[in-house]
DNA sequence: AAAGAAAGCAACCGCGTCGGC
DNA sequence: GGCCGACGCGGTTGCTTTCTT
């Protein structure tokens, strides 16, 4: 059976929005919120389907939204979470206050892309254009390809991680709970490839390994953090970013911030 | 000034995921 | 557990604007 369209779009208007029919949909979001964005063209008197409605609101009439040209800063911003997240645009947008994911996807594709290109990096890899590794940037990191290891490797500062946030609480994919305090320190590398050496042992520095295990089945492999001497298992929902609720771990929101706020 | 090319961007489309039943 | 509807995301399209010749 197919998947019945989302609206009836015989009579639907498509293309560019007029003023009338923005105006429209602003004053019923201001009235009553966003809500079910099926019901609310009906609701508003507008002529779209409910996708289209919530397009128009996401990336355009959005009270919060940042107009304008992207700063230096946001450019460079872009390119490490890109680097980050590969084309997660609405995780990349989701770290750029007032910049939508549509917006930050057209800008890539056409301003940074080539900015990249002109610094001869490949905009895919974030690896040099001549087939060398780029050397290792303090903020860069390569995504993750096929059958590549994968390797963050960050240094900086890191002052500010002194919330509960600070902590990550990592449990088995057996479903049990640990929790270790992250120790906080000036330098830190996270070092995520697989079989890589012995985590340094050098002070203020933060190593971050994960390790398969071969005495389990893949389901149940897990992956430990050496932290300055400690351990801390790390499930593999969690290393794989597959998003698990009930793992304190997959609840990425925490994670990520730990991790982005030593890796940015 | 006109025509074609390139760039920019809003909007659309199809698919994956999630939650309710 | 399976089905279905709704939502959200990423890739793509196509219209408009700007640049080049």
């Amino acid at each position: 059976m197919g998947r019945s369209p989302c609206c009836e779009k015989a009579h639907m208007n498509k293309g560019a929005w007029t003023k009338e029919e923005d105006q429209l949909l602003v004053d019923y979001i201001r009235k009553h919120g966003e809500g079910c964005w099926r019901s609310l063209p009906r609701a508003a008197g507008l002529q779209r389907c409910g996708k289209s409605c919530r397009l128009r609101w996401m990336n355009y009439l959005r009270p919060d939204l940042k107009r304008g040209n992207f700063t230096e800063e946001e450019d460079e911003l872009i390119i490490k979470l890109h680097s980050l997240f590969g084309n997660k645009w609405s995780l990349i947008a989701g770290r750029l206050p007032g910049r939508t994911d549509n917006e930050i996807k057209n800008y890539w594709n056409t301003h940074i892309k080539r900015k990249l290109l002109s610094r001869g990096i490949d905009p895919n890899t974030h690896r040099s254009i001549n087939g060398s590794a780029t050397p290792p940037s303090k903020t860069t990191t390569p995504s993750l390809q096929n059958d590549e290891p994968v390797r963050f490797d960050f240094s900086g500062p890191d002052q500010q991680r002194t919330t509960n946030n600070n902590n990550i609480n990592n449990c088995t994919s057996s479903g049990t709970t640990s929790e270790k305090d992250i120790q906080t320190d000036d330098d830190w590398v996270l070092n995520l490839e697989l079989s890589v050496g012995p985590a340094t042992t050098k002070s203020y520095r933060y190593e971050l390994t994960r390790k398969a295990n071969p005495d389990l089945a893949e389901s149940t492999r897990r992956w430990s953090f050496e932290l300055l001497g400690a351990q801390a298992e790390v499930c593999l929902c969690c290393r794989i970013g597959s998003h698990n609720e009930s793992c304190r771990n997959c609840r990425t929101s925490d994670v990520l911030t730990t991790w982005e706020s030593k890796i940015l």
